[in-house]
DNA sequence: TAATCAAATGGACAATCGTCCATTTATACC
DNA sequence: GGTATAAATGGACGATTGTCCATTTGATTA
């Protein structure tokens, strides 16, 4: 067990980080000064340069933290999901637009860190939310389905991949925009629209088909 | 004709909007400091509060002149597409993705704008690109197709529209975070895929059809 | 040309920024 | 319980922020 001096330690630099983002996702980055972190945190001034060794070092932290959290949800319920593709891309689906990822805080926070990746690449590292780890998972899905489905056309996977993952992300931008008109069940019917449209006897309007009609 | 008094004053607020707008692009909102501006508008400090005031009106003023330069340039495209509904949502996805709009440079400034939205509601007002003017425009054409084609679902116009602007702007998502390795013609291709999944008769891989098959 | 006045200048100003370190606090070890 | 030492404190510091206004500039009008 931890001693009670490392457990503070370790305590106070993750009220460092959950205060960069509560301030993050409130004020937005521009307003996420020094004095306002360790206000909300509770904690000292000189913290920040103690445990990070300066601001800017701490903002990029709470941003991979939170990037971290994404995934982390997003796997948790990969785990649950059956082996076959559509169900796979199913859960994606209603992982990326569940309240558990797809949030005002969330929202807030990760626009707020994409506004600033484009200069700052230690931000644009981690700001890539559909990473390379993700958008394997859907295109191998995807592939699956292709060939079950005998397409001769070889960029269909690659496309429904690209075109999906853009999809979801038009989506958490409306929701930006329109927390308060937005409409989780909607979004869903319409991303599975897209899907029906494109693989009909895999997809329906309100998910996933278990049984591929074969 | 304008005084060569009055000329230059408007030319002088101009040259600090421009000036706001290179400086977000390049360096982003919080690097965007008054010092920053004037320096590359080669004005006296004076001018932002001369001109707007204030240095939030300014930014403020630049955000809603970015805005309006997207919009102008759609409205000219949709200027020149035919009547046909196919050839209109065409027009604008070929408007939205093409280079005048879709560049660097509007990227950046585009979610530099889109992460302050969420705290600053003036920001908020005219970040939302795909505002009601161009959402009726889609709207409207869809309904035309569905109607057309006798479709029952009171919802896939509707979710058609929402879906496709929902993809534009995923696609600006993967501009903003991969400018490198964007490519032009597949997201097009991808886009156009999409359509010809929905609406099969009136769209292809390559655009739309411009005598819908009856 | 001289007088007029809007436009533009650039520095003074207080407020706030992030950094850093001398000091204090509290845990861990003897 | 006393000592060692890591953790935490909070204020001093120079740099930079945005605002504002007394002054200068230069186009316009008499």
């Amino acid at each position: 067990m931890a001693g009670k001096r490392e457990q503070n330690r370790e305590q106070n630099r993750l009220a460092l980080i959950e205060a960069v983002l509560d301030s993050v996702a409130e004020k937005g980055i521009s307003e996420t000064s020094v004095s306002e972190i360790i206000q909300r945190a509770g904690l000292s001034r000189g913290m920040i340069h103690l445990h990070f060794g300066g601001k800017d070092n701490l903002v990029q932290a709470a941003g991979h933290h939170s990037s971290q959290e994404y995934y982390d949800g997003l796997e948790d319920l990969l785990a649950q999901a059956g082996d076959s593709p559509q169900e796979r891309i199913e859960m994606i689906v209603r992982g990326d637009l569940g309240e558990r990822v797809l949030n005002q805080r969330n929202v807030s926070i990760w626009y707020a860190f994409r506004g600033e990746a484009r200069n700052r690449s230690a931000i644009a590292a981690f700001s890539d939310t559909r990473d390379a780890r993700l958008r394997n998972m859907v295109l191998s899905a995807f592939t699956r389905i292709a060939r079950d489905m005998n397409m001769t056309d070889a960029e269909a996977a690659r496309d429904a991949t690209h075109g999906l993952l853009a999809l979801l992300e038009g989506m958490w931008t409306d929701y930006l925009l329109h927390p308060d008109r937005f409409d989780r069940d909607e979004a869903m019917r319409i991303t599975f629209r897209f899907l029906a449209a494109m693989f009909p006897s895999y997809f329906t309007l309100k998910g996933a088909v278990v049984q591929p009609q074969t």
